[in-house]
RNA sequence: GCCGCCAUCGUCUAACGGUUAGGACGCCAGGUUCUCAUCCUGGUAAUCGGGGUUCGAUUCCCCGUGGCGGUACCA
């Protein structure tokens, strides 16, 4: 069997859509799975949706997720260029091909004929398609209107009454009759060719063995295959990936969610956890294992496990995904990640302070962007909360105030050497103990009088951070508010 | 309308025709020297409906129902 090739086709529509990454991700696992080669190319045929710069999106957002082409736009190969508006004339030499065998045919019809055309059907309860008005025209009236230059498009050719089965690699044997199929559009009449022609024209050309690509392009299937025989060209396998569903069960799509890679890179999604969860949306390896990394998962990966319904892309899962993936970081490794989401005064408090807080926050933190919210009261020079959630329990405002005096006293015995969070808590719980006081009476008043917060890191590892001094200021201004 | 596809916990999904229908997320409860988080333990929750075939259907067949996709000089 000849090298497996697969390719990664997105239209440069401004941004690349979590949807496409993970069409992009089946098609990389499946070459790499096999030693093969995975490309990109850019289909770019339609004027009306060309938007500047594009295609830097979908490098980026390839590049971000860890999925490499071996050819493409901007890295070269040896069948390109690899963007379709600069191949227009080999679809119009093909095109031609097929009008010089009978196969395709001219069409003059303007898109106001067409349009009345399909009213009329749909009003007559048939199915919208083109009526072949223009097969009829004789050579003589065609070469007229050419030499007129008249707008034309050339149509393909359906046949009649045959039945056209396709044998993908996800859905088994699915069958069309030519007879529901219209005489596609393949070249327009602005020289642009449709997915149609220009799909398989540069599948062929560029040696694609395997066309991977969402449901959507089941029914148009046929009329590929049929293309493939036309020219004489050997089809290449097909396999029809399931959708990735909004919440409400409909296609994925902008409006209902966020759909850009990039709105994920910036709240702070990791590669790791995205792939990891698109990966699993469609795809199991069939075992108990979820976690994967690129490299399982290319070793892992078999198309006949894919499934064929869709599947909703749920948050709270990549939530969870990506919380573990931020866990399993180092240090400074997390540092790094984090630093376009911090404030830019902070940077006065020194990376060794940063670092710190950062370690102290990083089993919290479900997404990146939530590292800035959840450290600020470490750089704040005054907390602002509400006195009464100093109160622990059922205690008074007056024993609360007390105990801060306590904890105060016993902190300051403690020198600045030995400030670290073991020491602070054997010299607290020792307190605690020996007076046979409760814990929580004392703790939690310690604990937001340092954060300000209901819900944060322990108090002794916050007073290690914040440091003896400042940790003192903390708890004097609490027992003022009291 | 026509063509095609799909259907297991709320979500992602397992289950050679024979399982107490399994796992993960979420949620709930308990534990882990104060809170939150992490971690651990336990719990909650599903085979769309109706007919067949079979000793036995989540699984095979048919019919419904529901959902989705396509039906462009968009991809």
């Amino acid at each position: 069997m000849s090298k497996i090739r697969t390719r990664f086709a997105p239209s440069p529509t401004g941004f690349l859509h979590i949807g496409s990454l993970r069409t992009a991700l089946y098609s990389y696992l499946l070459a790499q799975k096999n030693g093969g080669d995975f490309i990109l190319r850019l289909e770019d045929t339609d004027m009306k949706r060309f938007v500047e710069g594009a295609s830097e999106a979908i490098y980026n957002g390839l590049k971000w997720a860890g999925i490499k082409y071996s050819e493409g736009p901007d890295v070269g190969g040896d069948f390109g260029p690899y963007v379709q508006s600069q191949r227009l004339e080999i679809y119009k030499k093909y095109a031609l091909e097929l009008v010089d065998k009978g196969l395709a045919y001219y069409c003059f019809c303007d898109s106001k004929t067409l349009e009345e055309m399909r009213q009329e059907q749909t009003a007559k309860k048939q199915a919208p398609k083109y009526d072949r008005r223009c097969l009829k025209l004789s050579k003589e009236e065609i070469a007229q209107k050419l030499s007129d230059n008249t707008p034309f498009v050339i149509r393909m050719k359906m046949p009649t009454d045959r039945v056209v089965e396709i044998d993908d690699l996800v859905w088994g044997k699915v069958s069309y009759n030519t007879n529901d199929l219209d005489d596609q559009v393949l070249l327009k009449s602005d020289g642009y060719p449709t997915y149609h022609l220009a799909v398989v024209v540069d599948d062929h050309l560029m040696k694609i063995s395997h066309v991977t690509r969402t449901e959507e392009w089941l029914p148009s299937t046929p009329k590929h295959i049929l293309l493939y025989e036309y020219f004489g060209w050997e089809a290449p396998k097909w396999a029809h990936l399931p959708l990735l569903l909004n919440t409400d069960r409909t296609k994925m799509s902008k409006r209902k969610g966020d759909v850009a890679v990039e709105d994920y890179i910036k709240k702070g999604y990791l590669p790791e956890a995205m792939i990891n969860y698109l990966a699993f949306l469609g795809w199991n390896p069939g075992t108990e294992k979820e976690i994967y990394s690129m490299e399982e998962l290319i070793k892992d990966f078999d198309l006949k496990k894919i499934h064929k319904a869709g599947a909703v892309f749920d948050i709270e899962k990549l939530d969870y995904l990506n919380g573990y993936y931020i866990r399993q970081k180092s240090l400074d490794e997390l540092m790094k990640l984090c630093k376009s989401f911090l404030a830019k005064e902070w940077e006065a408090k020194g990376e060794e302070y940063i670092k710190k807080v950062i370690a102290l926050e990083q089993e919290r933190l479900k997404k990146l962007s939530d590292i800035s919210e959840a450290i600020e009261f470490f750089f704040a020079d005054e907390l602002k909360y509400e006195p009464e959630l100093l109160i622990w329990k059922k205690l008074t405002a007056e024993q609360i105030k007390k105990n801060l005096e306590e904890v105060s006293e016993q902190l300051e015995k403690i020198p600045e050497k030995n400030w670290v969070n073991d020491s602070l808590e054997e010299a607290m719980i020792t307190y605690i103990k020996a007076k046979e006081l409760k814990t929580g009476d004392y703790l939690w008043p310690m604990r937001v009088a340092l954060t300000g917060r209901k819900a944060s890191p322990s108090p002794f590892d916050v007073a290690e951070v914040l440091g003896k001094e400042e940790s003192l200021k903390r708890i004097k201004f609490a027992m003022n508010l009291l």
